[in-house]
DNA sequence: ACCTGAACACCGTTCAAGT
DNA sequence: ACCTGAACACCGTTCAAGT
């Protein structure tokens, strides 16, 4: 396996088990197995291999998002799945998501890393369209309903993430409160449409 | 001026000019005038100092918040006062913003931390509630209902602060994305209830 | 009580040198 | 092309010592 290769995914493992702070250069250097400075020879600095990180989890969240457009299921089932797959992902890995949606120092990071993201939002915005064309959710633009539900459930994770949650503040859990939010945006569409709630879409 | 406060102020400059990354001991320390050891006399560690800058700023956003509910606006507009408040402080200070929001290694930061941001989520939550009595809003449970529009718009302030937020993801700002979830959610009340935009709420 | 200075074990990054 | 080792300028934190 290429070095590059070997270093993105020593770092992603490191986010994992230790946080941020715990991806050091030479702690990746160290798990790969080649002196302090080699990550040099393959990436700018710390900055450009975490965004190397990010980037190719962007790539596999759209290509989930990719499948489940592709499936058979109905609309709002495949928004379901999209939300629940990006929700796991940022229990799962929290350093990785914070990374991805949360890292300003990791923001200028230039273009591959804009158009990862890009294409996971497209994708996305893709399946909040089909929900919109099927009148389960408003006539509105779609890129902003699009970007309000994103940012939303973004919050949801990210405060999650951040041991911000508690059943005092009225989150009981990530999806339940994403269930809210859907029930309340379909009650703006013309077509009032019930059940599946979204704890169940993943089962 | 006592040294504590002295230390709190000087770490929350760094945060505004340079980022977390920017707050380092020493550089507080020598803001202040001590030996680059001497913050260890009134705080555990950095980590101790950063919960002491987000402890003061929750709660000086609970006075803010504690001040327009006890104004003479009407429910919605409070409300909107109280988000436009919000908003226009992480966008001011994101730094400080993501750190009493957003930064995981301050979370288990104990009672004190815990507590401040608690007071500031209940400050708002009384605000949301009268917007629920007024029948602005749906009837379902208030912290429910608080929690969810709390963190959609603490995601769009922390994308924005990360620099996510672009045109073509359907963020043309902060404020008007706010004003889309604001008319999503009243449409979910029995009365329908117009007006007042948001982006005039500060006005 | 409060502060200082030296010291330790780390960092990211640079650079000259090796193969 | 790819890597190594030494070096530099930083860190947070600890500790013994000063007033």
């Amino acid at each position: 396996m290429r070095t590059d290769k070997k270093l993105i995914e020593a770092a992603a493992a490191l986010l994992d088990s230790g946080g941020e702070s715990a991806v050091t250069l030479r702690a990746v250097a160290s798990a790969v197995g080649v002196s302090h400075n080699a990550p040099y020879k393959h990436f700018e600095g710390r900055s450009a291999l975490l965004a190397a990180v990010a980037i190719a989890d962007f790539t596999s969240l759209t290509a989930a998002f990719t499948r489940i457009r592709g499936s058979r299921s109905k609309p709002m089932r495949k928004l379901k799945k999209a939300l629940a797959t990006f929700i796991e992902y940022g229990r799962t890995y929290p350093a990785r998501y914070k990374l991805m949606f949360s890292d300003p120092s990791l923001a200028p990071k230039g273009d591959e890393l804009e158009s990862a993201a890009m294409k996971t939002f497209r994708e996305f915005a893709a399946i909040v369209e089909e929900c919109q064309t099927s009148a389960l959710f408003p006539e509105m633009e779609n890129v902003a309903l699009t970007g309000l539900l994103f940012a939303s459930v973004h919050g949801l994770i990210d405060l999650a993430a951040g041991g911000r949650m508690r059943r005092e503040k009225g989150f009981s859990s990530v999806g339940e409160s994403v269930d809210l939010l859907l029930d309340l945006v379909s009650r703006g569409a013309g077509k009032r449409r019930r059940g599946l709630s979204f704890a169940g879409a993943n089962k």
